[in-house]
DNA sequence: AGTCCACAGGAAGGGCAGGCGA
DNA sequence: TCGCCTGCCCTTCCTGTGGACT
């Protein structure tokens, strides 16, 4: 293949433009963070008790998506393990991310998962709540240590199973003996504290850190720091950081944002073999995360899921809007065509409101009187990117 | 003021699969 | 191998809801 060899050595022959790739990405800690300093002062003097064997208050820390709370959380304890070393504390964090599926979403998997963390091996399902409880207790106990635990996206924990497991864990610490156990919960959700149990709530917001979103000029000095060791020899055509911050800035100061938009644009023009990344790179860059975002959702989701979605799509082509029940005929419909077992009006119903959360539709539940309740749902993708999530669905359907 | 529609959404429980210990 | 435990997906049953209609 001419075509092939061609595009290789147009590839050797171009400058990359990344210097060091991963320094835009998100798992990347960065030495020095910026206009974060208040917050981790305020997080390092909470920890601090740690380092002369007392028990740190648990924490709570809010902000929006992209605000830092993760990075600053992951820093702060970093240096306080470091800390440590000199003196004789010892001292373990474990970092826990519940949207993850399969690593926390219930109760049995976060104990599961940390006494992994901790060098244990128990097995993903099958052992009896107490058994869990009572080897996870072993772990913790097993030499004298401060074992902080990062929880985030707490809220999405709670949601699934309940604050039962934060009380549990909370409570621990009266029934250690040698070891003790700080919490830190990440959130974006500002009213989650309000829906916890009084006696959950006191004892885990023992102190509290709000993050406010970064503006357009923090983020663009963010992106230029990073941008200085990425791509220290390429050169970006003006305003490429001004504009990549100022699209982040629209989506309520998310530094993630803006780092994927630098990083992608980057990608697109090394890809063309382009030397400089244009301004123009970033409006691709901009369509190019949306799409994905969707397309990589909609490959992700159940074939029921799949098939609703499917369902609502026929439902609402040439209309702005659709009903569930107009959702729920196609879908029967298109479930006996395909010879799919399909499921009820309220599993189903379930699905609409799942997808909802990836983004793919919008809905509103609205009264019509006389002619009952229901929900509203509208797509929430353009057309381009509706066109391949039809492709996807017809591959996928055959 | 009362009725009624078409659902939303909570609660309970069934069935299944994965895993453990005897 | 069997009984037991778990999570997960799903159904069934139920109550609640908001506004148009009577």
């Amino acid at each position: 293949m001419p075509e092939l060899q061609q595009i290789f050595n147009q590839f050797i022959e171009s400058k990359p433009i990344f210097a060091n790739r991963s320094i835009l990405s998100l798992s990347f800690t960065p030495i020095t963070i910026p206009h974060r300093e208040n917050e981790i002062e305020g997080l390092g003097r909470i920890l601090a008790p740690a380092l002369k064997g007392g028990k740190p208050s648990n924490v709570f820390v809010y902000g929006k998506t992209g605000t830092g709370k993760t990075l600053v959380s992951k820093y702060v304890t970093e240096e306080l393990e470091k800390a440590s070393k000199t003196t004789n504390q010892k001292l373990k964090t474990v970092y826990i991310n519940c949207k993850l599926r399969h690593s926390a979403d219930t109760e049995y998997r976060l104990l599961a998962y940390i006494i992994k963390e901790l060098g244990g091996d128990v097995p993903f399902t099958g052992l009896p709540t107490d058994k869990i409880f009572s080897t996870f207790y072993e772990f913790v106990e097993r030499e004298s240590q401060c074992l902080i635990l990062i929880i985030d996206e707490i809220d999405s924990l709670i949601k699934k199973t309940g604050d039962g497991v934060l009380y549990s864990l909370t409570r621990m610490n009266q029934d250690l003996k040698k070891s003790k156990i700080c919490i830190i919960g990440i959130t974006n959700d500002l009213s989650f504290i309000e829906t916890l149990d009084p006696r959950v709530r006191s004892s885990l917001n023992e102190e509290e850190i709000v993050f406010s979103p970064y503006n357009a000029f923090q983020l663009q000095e963010i992106l230029r720091q990073r941008a200085n060791i990425a791509f220290p020899n390429s050169s970006m055509e003006a305003g490429v950081i001004e504009k990549c911050s100022g699209l982040a800035a629209q989506e309520h100061g998310d530094a993630r944002r803006a780092l994927d938009l630098l990083r992608v644009a980057a990608e697109i023009a090394e890809r063309r073999g382009e030397p400089v990344i244009k301004i123009s790179n970033v409006d691709e860059a901009q369509e190019k995360i949306d799409t994905d975002r969707v397309t990589e959702a909609v490959k992700m989701q159940p074939r029921q899921s799949q098939a609703v979605l499917n369902s609502l799509m026929e439902a609402s082509a040439g209309k702005k809007d659709v009903e569930t029940g107009d959702v729920f005929e196609k879908y029967t419909n298109f479930c006996s065509i395909h010879h799919i077992k399909p499921l009820t009006h309220r599993r189903i119903s379930d699905l609409i409101a799942e997808l909802e959360l990836f983004g793919i539709i919008s809905s509103k539940v609205v009264s019509k009187g006389r002619y009952g309740r229901t929900r509203v749902i509208s797509l929430s993708i353009n057309d381009e990117i509706k066109v391949k999530v039809q492709t996807i669905l017809k591959e996928s359907f055959g």
